[in-house]
DNA sequence: TAGTGGTCTAGACCACCGG
DNA sequence: CGGTGGTCTAGACCACTAG
């Protein structure tokens, strides 16, 4: 069984509103409609609007058609943890270098991310990430202890961590969570990055969990100003997030 | 019929974890658990965990039990589209004031952001928003035509401008879409807020769209560096979207 | 008032995880 | 292997919206 019933429906919905065939502010055929169209169950219909509108795509109200409300494309899971996915998904280019791997104590704030003791070792990496060409993103990484030795034994060109550890070493992230603010470039953040010192940075803060709930890394990545933009939709229930650069949706 | 059956046990769980019961890391009662727990069918409990895993407390593989992710509590949609709300949960006290109120031709981002032609008439709104007595938030935003009488009815000194549409004009926001980057800050920026010029902002442009996807408001919202977080969590499914202040969680 | 989505039930088969 | 969650069906009643 390649894909489920409820995906099939979502995504050719989904690329009727990405199409144009349903225009913004117009109307989802109902759900009666769609259970003849595919002779589907109510259920799986249901499954299959309720993940569009959790895709901020499509907006819901008792009593009334369900409406299309954006025609973005949103982000999966993988994507908003793994830059590399992201950006390939966008038909951008990535190289990265890691310019520092070192064992340490964890800092307060490392420590309080993966939930380990205060001074407890970690391994410390430093990597640069390029879109294009161009200097995009600074990662400062605390990698959990039991996932150093897998992390030391990649290249220094390495283009995805993640990717590189789910394959090479079993370990995969499963959940993330995530903390976005604005800094000023400091001393390091302006040299790598090739902007003045003091400029706004985009920060996302976040920690990767694996299956069992496991801390894998906290990270802490900074953006150069203009580069990237995280986007995300409400309604009543749900609210994902997404990334943007410039003024291309992705 | 107060509440339905399956938020009321989304809400029981929901505590659990909270209050630690359920610790982090730890195992959720499995459906079949909960069906006999509840009386109620798989339907009405699986509907019950997907809001938490939608929340970010749980997570959720197949073939294993549910695990307990984070015990942090996150925003309801009402609180992403309104500072006041969001801030009143947090027992904050806010004030606002309007700066400036005029009728003008739309931008092209504003044009773009209400889905209105650029040029057509707007009401612009300049706006300060106070935390506890200090500015933290500057607000610019276009009013759709069809709302600016009401807005123009309110009083300077209106704490939550959406709620009070609600109450006085029926006009209710049901869905958002919310862009978050980083801006250096500009003259007027750095003068209401109190900051250096060039300071990093947190910005959040976002449009809000009432129950037939009309647009509302368009609106571009500056924070004062560290006075505000967006947080967010993510697993295979869902990405709900929250905001802290400092390292309190909220 | 007819149509629509929100909630709920009681079954079923399957894929996957863990011991 | 048994337990668990993922998917799907075929019904039902209700609350709300829209014309």
């Amino acid at each position: 069984m390649g894909t489920a019933r409820y995906l099939e429906i979502a995504e050719t919905l989904r690329q009727a509103i990405l199409g144009g065939e349903l225009p913004v502010g117009g109307r989802l055929p109902s759900e009666s409609a769609l259970m003849t169209r595919w002779g589907a169950s109510r259920g799986t219909v249901r499954q299959a609007v309720a993940l569009l509108t959790s895709e901020g795509l499509v907006g819901s109200r008792q009593g009334a058609r369900r409406i299309v409300l954006s025609r973005e494309r949103r982000h999966s899971f993988a994507e908003l943890n793994s830059f590399a996915q992201w950006a390939h998904g966008l038909g951008l280019a990535v190289t990265s270098r890691i310019l520092l791997r070192a064992r340490r104590p964890a800092g307060p704030e490392e420590a309080e991310g993966l939930g380990v003791p205060e001074g407890s070792e970690i391994l410390h990496v430093l990597r640069v990430r390029h879109l294009d060409g161009e200097p995009t993103m600074l990662e400062r990484t605390a990698y959990a202890q039991w996932a150093a030795p897998a992390v030391e034994a990649l290249p220094e060109e390495c283009v995805s961590i993640m990717d590189s550890l789910a394959r090479d070493a079993g370990i995969v992230a499963q959940y993330g969570e995530h903390l976005i603010d604005a800094v000023a470039a400091g001393g390091q953040d302006a040299h790598l990055l090739g902007v003045r010192r003091g400029s706004p940075l985009l920060r996302q803060r976040h920690v990767s969990l694996d299956q069992g709930g496991r801390a894998i890394e906290w990270s802490d990545d900074r953006y150069r100003p203009g580069s990237v933009t995280f986007s995300t939709s409400n309604s009543a229930a749900a609210a994902p997030l997404g990334r943007r650069i410039g003024d291309r949706a992705v």
